[in-house]
RNA sequence: GUCCUCAUAGCUCAACGGACAGAGCACAGGUUUCCUAAACCUGCGAUGUAAGUUCAAUUCUUACUGAGGACACCA
């Protein structure tokens, strides 16, 4: 990379004046593009070092700065920045390799044998997939995409909820309507009957008899009591099929599905066993971890029925984890911020019970929540959003407003809503309006397919073949003349030369919008290149070059939405 | 009560301690004999308040104000 070969020469230059110390050595590429590809504010930082003039070291560093073949030049800017050019030859060899779709991306490996663990998506069954879930199940795809694009063996699970009082609720409701279980038909009828009858069992829940029963119906279930078990197993059913559906729908799968019900039983017995070690205690007849000693809170781990609460169940949980796919270097769990003490509470008593295998794997990526204008989204108020309903409404919508096939709306509609929640960083709250967040134009996912489009179409029109990829764009020369390139070719190679590097930053920031902002920017760039400067009509060494461009741009912006887990189409 | 997040343009959001704080929507205008106008251009507009650290603060620290969340038997 040439970022590090700049970083290497700098500490030179540095040693020349007697520094040793290059901790203080920053490059990074400025946000004006005026100011080069790379920049240093390094002199600024050791104004007091040297008691001089941040200008005249700065003067001092570009003198002491090695040749370099990669550097064309090197500007020094007031108050004191350092500015470097990547050469032109450089910036050509790297579209080149992307015009061949050969990427490179740097390495950033979260531990020594390279495996994560991405567990995300994470619905409950006998309850919708909303849009909450949606945004967490985008995230996490990208989130895995990116981490296997630099370079890491990435393992996908969902730790979907199949037991506990919200089951229990919506069991209560069907028990009382059996018979109409007998005329669903389909899927479809089946999770909305679902759905209703969990939105009954929770009103009914404020009646005491109600709850009574509910709360017995909750205790069969951890029971596996064969009055309910069929009924239970039946509906689940129904909801992992459905949830499958909708995993497929927004490409998505996983290396494993763990059930709640699943490591209900190995969690209560690890409860008890550290509960006899000392880890956890008695408290008000149920079994709990004080973690006030570590500034954390109490939190309870086996409720004073027996039962093993969502804290023990993660105790089975994670002995799972971290033994069906050998040892793991880092787990990340996608999961809103409302649960940050329970995983500081988990996590603290996992190092405890085996500081080796936990101890700063474990990682809480925190999305926040997806709230409706008119406020937060229950079910109990029946203000869902469910994923395929918005799917749905942004198809017609894509439909109504433009000519394109049903197939090209599917993949634009799942491509919008994915594009609208990353383009947001994972920790901001998303004021969710249909109209207005769902974009089709301006900065959305719509905007960007349809530049690679464009693109494509150039590239189609230049090969003469109804589909493909231009080959030999170089075909004499090899490379295009240099002093042929304007500003605006050169911007843009420069803008496809950040590409890796901007991966990069999102993997060790856990941070897919920092991929969709730059690809919003580069389509953005690319369309004023493009209103611009004809491309097919351009003088011979001119249309190479800007043909290559093209190319790169579609490479890139294909590659790009990949990693954020959205399919690009070919003409709409 | 304790703890944790957050506060940027009319609205919704960006910004690794750095260079003039970027977009989209909305609003007011403009651009198609030319490779896809789902495009492009122009204009309008913002860092809650008060201090501090720093050559440099939207970013770090403190206080205040406002919003959200967590804090024992839900998941």
């Amino acid at each position: 990379m040439i970022k590090n070969k700049i970083i290497q020469n700098l500490k030179t230059a540095l040693k020349k004046s007697g520094i040793k110390d290059d901790s203080l050595i920053d490059l990074q590429p400025p946000t004006n593009a005026q100011f080069g590809d790379y920049s240093t504010s390094v002199a600024l930082k050791l104004t007091k070092l040297f008691k001089k003039n941040p200008m005249e070291i700065a003067e001092e560093i570009k003198k002491n700065f090695p040749k370099s073949e990669f550097v064309e030049k090197i500007e020094i800017v007031k108050p004191g920045f350092i500015n470097f050019w990547v050469s032109n030859n450089n910036l050509l060899d790297f579209a080149q390799k992307i015009n061949e779709d050969k990427f490179e991306f740097p390495s950033f490996h979260l531990g020594k044998n390279k495996k994560i663990m991405v567990e995300f998506a994470h619905p409950n069954t006998h309850k919708l997939f909303h849009i909450g879930h949606l945004r967490n199940i985008s995230t996490g795809e990208s989130i895995v995409r990116i981490f296997e694009a630099v370079g890491n063996k990435v393992i996908r699970t969902n730790y979907q909820g199949d037991i506990g009082l919200h089951i229990a609720k919506c069991l209560y409701g069907i028990r009382n309507s059996q018979s109409v279980i007998k005329k669903l038909n389909n899927l479809q009828e089946r999770i909305e009957f679902i759905g209703k009858m969990y939105t009954e069992g929770t009103k009914a829940y404020d009646n005491p008899k109600a709850k009574e029963e509910i709360n017995k119906i909750n205790k069969m279930i951890y029971n596996q009591d064969p009055e309910i078990l069929p009924l239970w197993q039946e509906t689940k059913k129904w909801s992992l099929d459905y949830f499958d559906e909708v995993y497929k729908r927004v490409y998505s799968h996983f290396d494993r599905l763990y059930l709640e019900s699943d490591v209900t039983k190995r969690g209560l017995e690890i409860s008890k066993e550290i509960y006899k070690k000392g880890v956890l205690e008695k408290s008000q007849g149920a079994i709990v971890f004080n973690g006030k000693k570590y500034g954390l809170d109490i939190r309870v781990f086996i409720n004073s029925l027996g039962f093993p609460t969502y804290e023990g169940k993660e105790m089975g949980l994670a002995e799972k984890e971290f033994y069906d796919f050998g040892e793991l270097d880092k787990n990340i769990h996608v999961v809103t911020p409302e649960q940050t003490s329970f995983f500081k509470i988990t996590f603290k008593v996992e190092e405890l019970i085996n500081e080796k295998k936990y101890k700063g794997k474990q990682y809480h990526l925190i999305y926040e929540w997806v709230k409706l204008k008119e406020g937060k989204m229950s079910s109990r108020e029946g203000n869902i959003i469910e994923a395929n309903w918005l799917i749905d409404q942004i198809k017609t919508k894509i439909l109504e407003r433009f000519k394109c096939d049903e197939k090209t709306a599917e993949t634009l509609a799942v491509a919008s809503a994915k594009y609208s929640f990353l383009k947001n960083s994972t920790q901001t709250i998303i004021h969710f309006d249909i109209d207005e967040s769902i974009a089709v134009d301006g900065n959305s996912a719509p905007y960007i397919v349809y530049t690679y489009v464009r693109c494509q179409s150039v590239l189609r029109r230049h090969s003469g073949k109804a589909e493909g990829r231009v080959q030999n764009l170089n075909d004499d020369s090899g490379v295009a003349p240099l002093p042929r390139m304007t500003e605006s070719e050169s911007n843009l190679l420069r803008k496809l030369y950040q590409f890796p590097e901007v991966v990069l930053k999102s993997a060790e920031q856990y941070s897919p919008n920092f991929i969709a902002t730059y690809l919003y920017e580069l389509a953005s760039q690319f369309n004023l290149f493009y209103q611009k400067n004809p491309i097919l009509k351009a003088e011979k060494e001119t249309k190479e070059l800007r043909l290559l461009i093209t190319q790169t741009t579609a490479n890139v912006i294909k590659k790009g939405l990949e990693l954020l887990g959205i399919k690009t189409v070919e003409r709409m």
